[in-house]
RNA sequence: GGCCCGUUCGUCUAUCGGUUAGGACCUCAGGUUUUCAUCCUGGAAAGAGGGGUUCGAUUCCCCUACGGGCUACCA
């Protein structure tokens, strides 16, 4: 069967990597059936709508490569099917008018305690029109400040089936009647995700845990309306890596890592700190959901063709960052040396200006494996085309002054080696026995002086790229510094 | 507080009543390497507790504990 899934944020902040998941998820199911994926904005809340916020969910849906197929689809332009679905349900008698204000209701609540629920045990005491008299509540509709609130029957089971879950069970009273409709006009949550749903022929309900609570309500609004109920998928929450709760902005930024998917406001994203689309897209499908057998590296087409949603956990997951950079690195070392050059526009112009194509691709191939992030790429290319900035001085302590001083001297007064490169590594290990240094601090020596660090690919290819005349000057460099 | 969901190495997870409880991240020890990284080998590391059911429970049931979610005219 071919499912229909949505993923419906609510453009009330930028989108998380939470929000990412349920998307990802939501687009799996969908396309492993063959199925369509929507994107629909559930703008009912005006007072909360974040400027920018719909931009930044779409953008970042678009970085990750999780397209929809349909959407964005607003809720606010869709207001007249909501107000005509409400009517439907107060002329069948499941809704009512509420006309409580803030005040009142805060009083029922100082009154009865935390037990107090808007509901049949005490929707009479308070102003509505179940409990008000024709005549009143007719003056008070005039006033144009109501709400409409879903009935709710009396101490009934709610049967309810959750795909992860299983089969699960309400009893109503716990449940409350809940506002469908607010004073503004606007529809809540409940009832428009509930009409939506049902307009646009959803399969799958995809969504967060923190929804699993007001399932009996949905559940008691669609046996209202009288439509069939699709399948429900409630995804365990991503945690907080260290401490409890689920994870927030705050926490993500003490804990040093990101939190949405690409960059808000001062807040950097993971794609800005150097994750591929891939990578973050991986990491977050293997947080609460299992695939093969020591399989850990997937694409999003391994995803699709191998996602099984039977296979999705129940319970919350920690965010663990340094196993992200782990999956990120196992992408960027697989990709295509050409993939990894169009991530970084800087190594490319910079690299292409000094050398052929397939020079290249030979350095990247050199570098891929070191790479974790995005951003090493610049900084492990960068030897290739600049002299390196500053020298790692805790190095040269290590290796001693004096000892550097006399390998780079030797380097320097015996250029022709470096230019005859064949037989540089040997000559090296002679001068190396004759003024027993060790070949360890020579090598070290020289890669300060070519990188400017202790780190980085082999050296003696470097030398061949940059060439014996850079890599002398590079050496006389150091030996002024020194 | 109430309701609901959950609980296997520090973390993510496998196991669908019988396993030396497996893998990955992290970590530690070796090896490869001119360094770092990669890579390879190996080690440490888990069934929350208590009751049942059963010949046999990590697995099924109950209780407790702990964790999480919800408890708005927010989603």
């Amino acid at each position: 069967m071919k499912e229909r899934a949505r993923f419906a944020p609510s453009p009330t902040g930028p989108l998380h990597i939470g929000g990412v998941r349920t998307a990802l998820f939501n687009f799996l199911i969908a396309k492993k059936s063959g199925g369509d994926f929507i994107l629909r904005i559930e703008d009912t809340d005006v007072k909360r709508t974040v400027p920018g916020a719909e931009e930044h969910i779409i953008n970042s849906l678009k970085w990750l490569g999780i397209e929809f197929d349909e959407g964005p689809i607003r809720q606010s332009k869709r207001v007249s099917l909501y107000t005509k679905k409400v009517k439907e349900l107060l002329k069948k008698g499941y809704a009512y008018y509420a006309f409580d204000t803030q005040s009142e209701l805060e009083e029922a609540r100082q009154k009865h305690g935390a037990e107090f629920k808007y509901n049949h045990r005490y929707r009479m005491e308070l102003f509505n029109s179940l409990s008000l008299d024709e005549e009143e509540v007719k003056k008070r509709l005039a006033n144009n400040n109501y709400v409409v609130r879903m009935l709710v029957p009396d101490n009934e089971i709610i049967k309810v089936y959750d795909e992860i879950r299983g089969s699960l069970s309400f009893n109503s009273n716990e449940l409350e009647d809940k506002v469908i409709l607010k004073s503004d006009g606007m529809p809540t949550y409940h009832l428009a995700n509930v009409v939506d749903d049902n307009d646009m022929k959803i399969t799958s309900v995809i969504r967060g845990e923190e929804w699993l609570s007001s399932l009996p309500s949905h559940i008691l609004l669609y046996n209202y309306f009288n439509w069939n109920i699709p399948k429900f998928f409630h995804l365990p929450l991503i945690l907080k890596s260290e401490g409890s709760g689920k994870l927030s902005k705050r926490d993500a930024e003490q804990q040093g890592h990101p939190i949405f998917a690409v960059q808000w406001e001062d807040s950097e994203g993971f794609k800005e700190s150097g994750f591929t689309p891939e990578g973050l897209i991986n990491y977050l499908a293997l947080l609460g959901w299992s695939g093969e057998k020591n399989k850990e590296l997937y694409s999003l087409e391994d995803l699709i063709k191998y996602f099984n949603s039977s296979n999705i956990n129940k319970s919350g997951a920690r965010f663990d960052y340094k196993k992200a950079l782990w999956v990120n690195h196992l992408h960027l070392k697989n990709f295509e040396a050409n993939k990894i050059l169009g991530l970084s526009d800087n190594s490319k112009s910079s690299l292409s200006k000094i050398y052929n194509p397939s020079q290249i691709e030979e350095m990247v191939n050199l570098i891929k494996e070191r790479l974790n992030t995005v951003k090493d790429i610049d900084k492990e290319l960068s030897v290739f085309y600049r002299q390196p900035k500053e020298v790692d001085a805790i190095a040269v302590e290590k290796i001693n002054r004096e000892t550097m001083f006399k390998i780079l001297t030797f380097c320097k007064l015996n250029q022709d080696l470096i230019l005859r490169s064949t037989s540089f590594k040997e000559n090296l290990m002679k001068f190396g026995a004759d003024e027993n240094i060790s070949f360890g601090h020579i090598m070290k020596t020289l890669r300060l002086a070519l990188v400017g660090s202790l780190s980085g690919p082999d050296l003696f290819k470097i030398i061949d790229y940059i060439g014996a005349e850079e890599a002398l000057q590079r050496i006389n460099n150091l030996l002024n510094k020194i």
